[in-house]
DNA sequence: AGTGCGACCCGAACGC
DNA sequence: TGCGTTCGGGTCGCAC
């Protein structure tokens, strides 16, 4: 996500939108009219993040747009054909489109006055992100010795950790040396301080590497994800681990696939 | 309050 | 080859 609003962010600043055309009104959590309406004439003057949230600035506006697992953003000239997965374009001044790409249609948007950002559901219940300095030990200890809930599922939890995903959790725990159903009550501080250390590690170095794209066919703008060749353990199924040559296992936490080395991960 | 699970959605993978 | 079925993934809402 992160990459996706650093690429995005130079190409889409300071043009103005000429209209909104929304093809899938279900992807609009917003009321529908005003989306449609109130966009026009405005143009975008800077993208933040806060978890797996983008967050455009427009106007009087922030333009919430949540991924999900498969959305993307396309710049296209105008003129192009409209791919039978793009369900919202902003359409541009200067001839280009700004289009909203998702064969799912899980992806969702919410267009709120600046000072009802909070209002967003989800939006405002973001915990620390793993590469932000408030992220300790003593943090994610409080939070997990609590909890009788597999770390896995923990990691995943977004009011602890902002913007961990699926991937990533796997990751961290197989550097961290944590077996995925450890529960939280059963974790030490030492074991915190590594999650801490590991996952700032892996989040910059995804971030360095452009994201991570599972799936040979995508691309998307500002996603050329070549993290996955540093994948150790996610979708790794039956394949040898990276440090001990033990066979990855794959077993299902929380509804959530996961992967990991019985070796490495006790 | 904490936890578990179905729903959302549909292309791809799988089974026959 | 072609059909029907299952799966996955982030998050919310509901039930316990």
């Amino acid at each position: 996500m992160e990459t996706v609003r650093q690429t995005l962010r130079k190409r889409i600043l300071k043009r103005k939108i000429k209209n909104v055309n929304v093809l899938y009104e279900r992807i609009i959590e917003s009321d529908i009219n005003e989306f449609k309406k109130n966009l026009i004439g405005l143009e975008f003057t800077e993208i933040y993040r806060r978890g797996k949230w983008l967050i455009f600035e427009i106007g009087p506006y922030y333009l919430c747009s949540h991924l999900r697992m498969e959305g993307k953003y396309f710049i296209k000239d105008h003129n192009e054909e409209i791919n039978k997965h793009e369900h919202v374009i902003f359409e541009f001044e200067d001839g280009t489109d700004l289009r909203y790409h998702d064969t799912r249609k899980f992806g969702r948007m919410n267009l709120v006055l600046k000072e009802d950002l909070e209002s967003v559901e989800g939006v405002h219940k973001q915990g620390i992100e793993p590469i932000d300095n408030k992220m300790t030990k003593e943090y994610l200890y409080d939070k997990f010795k609590k909890s009788k809930l597999p770390m896995k599922t923990l990691l995943l939890d977004q009011t602890i950790i902002s913007g961990l995903g699926n991937i990533y959790a796997d990751e961290v725990l197989f550097a961290s040396g944590i077996y995925p159903q450890k529960l939280g009550i059963d974790i030490t501080m030492d074991e915190c301080a590594k999650i801490v250390k590991e996952g700032k590690r892996i989040i910059e170095e995804a971030i360095k590497c452009g994201g991570t794209t599972i799936r040979s066919y995508t691309s998307s703008l500002g996603v050329t994800g070549r993290f996955q060749q540093n994948l150790m353990v996610h979708k790794r199924e039956n394949e040898e681990c990276k440090k001990c040559h033990t066979i990855i296992k794959k077993m299902v936490i929380g509804g959530r696939s996961t992967y990991y080395c019985s070796n490495c991960q006790k």
